[in-house]
DNA sequence: GCCACTTGCCTAAAGATGTTAGGCAAGTGC
DNA sequence: GCACTTGCCTAACATCTTTAGGCAAGTGGC
């Protein structure tokens, strides 16, 4: 009988497609063994279990995502970069939501410290090297972009904009001007000042 | 045989505090089932199937929280009601974490559209009377303060901000702060200003 | 080229969940 | 007290997960 030629590797970039065809959590070791026209029994030579699996696909993810943002950010600063880094993420849910949900998963915290994730905090941190943040400063900002990066694209991506008016490029446009006048203005602690305007 | 008094709010209630426990993707028919008692075979009369469970459980959840931000609103303005209501967002993840995540279950249009989400998109836009903003803008920032409430909740409740030096509730004020500033210097579009004070 | 050995995919089997069909008995209305 | 409805049951089947053990396709030594 011929071989399949299965490896850990394979099944993990497959399971990443699966999921951006049928979604993350719809990635079963069955359906994987299907698309390998494999027995199912065969596939836990290669992964441990299921866990494992999804574990892989989210560590891909991760690595992809972080590749993508070093890349994007590479002779960029300011804006520039700000805008560079938070496409990537919005361009890599879009283009792959599967992969993007599975970068979501909860890992354990020593696969967590092992994994790209890391490098996305420490790429977040060189942004901000571009606006003049202190210390327990640059890590709110981390922490707020962190949050509107993810939050607008999983809400973008779970149809929680649809059927409204503006179009969600130019609200994502918008969004990216805020923050870069907020970063480049970050207010002190407290009570934050009124418009030095008014 | 006792009858064990089964009705769709009964099981939905139990499903939601089954998520708060276990999580939201560990809730099945049969775990919900063995808290009643009962074979599985008999919530089939009361939920249409699995998914029917989990969308009573969403919308349940998206109603509970939008009755607390109604409540968190009532004679707040401001900053004030900003914070109101990014704290209900941030307090019922914290307590229901199951919940949260059913909340943020993707819904099918007309489900969606008779739920209690479009009263969140109403309060929030509510919340930003107190503040100058035009329609078109208007809608980018309830787009944005959904982003940040949505991404900050769901990476600390992930684990996302731990094993990290400021305290989580320092950050959250700041970006409160940040946030109440921004929408009362609401950028105009394209180049956003430089600081007014440089 | 043959032998022993490793490795890769297989069959078999058992447990959990989801779902449907049909049955019997506990409650309800006259 | 009787017919009727309703609620939970048993039975059965499909799918997915996981483990144990088998056989044959490749690999290295001679």
């Amino acid at each position: 009988m011929a071989r399949a030629g299965l490896t850990p590797e394979r099944l993990t970039r497959a399971g990443a497609e699966l999921a951006d065809e049928v979604g993350f959590d719809q990635v079963t070791v069955s359906a994987l063994a299907r698309r390998f026209d494999v027995k199912v029994a065969s596939l836990y030579s290669h992964v441990k279990n299921s866990q494992d699996l999804k574990t892989r696909i989210a560590l891909l993810a991760l690595t992809e995502l972080a590749d993508r943002a070093a890349e994007a950010l590479a002779g960029r600063s300011g804006k520039d970069a700000l805008a560079a880094l938070a496409n990537v993420y919005r361009d890599y849910a879009r283009e792959h939501p599967g992969r993007y949900a599975a970068a979501q998963l909860r890992l354990d915290p020593e696969t967590a410290a092992a994994s790209a994730g890391v490098r996305h905090a420490r790429m977040t941190r060189a942004l901000l090297r571009g606006y003049d943040l202190t210390e327990p400063d640059q890590t709110h900002a981390v922490r707020l972009l962190g949050s509107v990066f993810h939050g607008y694209v999983s809400l973008e991506l779970g149809g929680g904009f649809s059927h409204s008016a503006p179009d969600t490029d130019v609200t994502w446009a918008r969004i990216l001007d805020a923050l870069d006048t907020l970063l480049r203005n970050w207010p002190a602690p407290g009570e934050p000042p009124t418009d030095p305007r008014g």
